[in-house]
DNA sequence: AAGTTCGGCAAACGACTGTTTACTGAATGG
DNA sequence: CCATTCAGTAAACAGTCGTTTGCCGAACTT
């Protein structure tokens, strides 16, 4: 790659970077292009040599944001074992994701439901393919014998919204006392456990 | 109460109506004293006679919002009968709430992780009190015999977590296609079955 | 009936906004 | 080495913004 393509990624990264730090304490639609050019060390116009909408570049951190997702279900499923260790574990990586990518996770919880359409829309498609995914790594479980695929697809949904719902407290938690944060993961892995125990008596539907 | 009050009063309706309609499509972070005042037909400066800051606007439509949210819950709970009925009749209510208090909710799932600080906690202080009044309806139950405190709290927060995830489904599938909203409806009560045989079949902690 | 309270208004303040324009200068390609 | 591309700039555009000020007049109080 070109010495000036080169130049231009990090222009790029820069806005992105500024426009995730700023969105720490702000939303989407109240973020502006000159705030965001200003803490990215640029001047206001150089913004429109990358994205044409503040809400293309809100895209753009959707992509990033979920694509690290996508690593973390395989890092998951990837370890067979008993239905135990995989809620320990399922929980555990999500606690150590939403520390190690607080921004693009505080977004996401942000922007899930916020006022940009286009975003919204980005991150309710990513979590739509994020359920079939595990949707179709349940249905390998031995547990799901005879599950149709709509059973599959519903609990696959559970799951995911779980996860959402976790990874949101654990953020809120976390910035305020560490403790709390052993509060979720407890309260997380027994829901888990229930959830697990009711799909093991399960008798069709 | 006096003339003087009851127009008072009106307008303060006026701008929390004004508020609510125009975060269809907006939060609250976005909002603007004029634009609210331009809304409701009153000058701007007349806004500062009814609150100090946008965010008491928004505190104050926490309030309204969650107040309707209370009386939904006894409305559930108040009816005695079988698991079965109960979670038809839940996801019933939960279709229906969202139907007819739609700007509320959008109001509440879009501030709920949103960028003013008052307003997050007032809606994560409602939803915990929620919590608990849950917990304590679960607690009379006859399932719940030998249940320590802790589950029957964690098993609140699952219940609830689980109702505003399916409330923002309901809102979002239902501006898009009506239809939607039976998929929604069918998860729901898919995925409540599932948790209250899990719940049937728990064995301390 | 006279005096007071107070919700609402118009106007003005400086500051900030998104976007376009014409221009600069360094990396690119021949 | 010369021509071209193009990321970034400064300046200007016409707005909108939040908030304060002084004032009005209708509803209250006494």
């Amino acid at each position: 790659m070109g010495a000036r393509q080169a130049q231009k990624q990090q222009s790029r990264r820069a806005l992105l970077d500024a426009g995730l730090h700023l969105l720490a304490d702000q939303n989407l639609a109240s973020l502006g292009v000159r705030e965001v050019t200003r803490e990215a060390g640029l001047s206001p116009a150089a913004f429109y040599r990358h994205f044409p909408d503040l809400a293309a570049l809100g895209v753009a951190l959707v992509e990033e944001s979920l694509a690290s997702l996508h690593v973390m279900i395989r890092s998951v499923l990837a370890e067979a074992g008993g239905a135990e260790e995989l809620i320990d574990r399922a929980v555990e990586v999500i606690r150590q994701h939403v520390e190690e990518h607080r921004p693009h996770v505080r977004f996401l919880a942000r922007e899930r439901h916020g006022g940009v359409r286009q975003v919204r829309e980005a991150i309710d498609a990513e979590l739509g393919r994020f359920a079939a995914e595990v949707g179709a790594a349940l249905a390998l479980q031995p547990v799901s014998r005879g599950w149709s695929e709509q059973d599959l697809r519903m609990l696959a949904e559970l799951y995911v919204d779980h996860m959402v719902s976790t990874a949101a407290a654990f953020l809120e938690a976390q910035e305020a006392d560490p403790a709390r944060g052993q509060r979720i993961a407890t309260a997380a892995r027994f829901q888990l456990r229930l959830i697990s125990l009711g799909r093991r008596h399960w008798q069709g539907s």
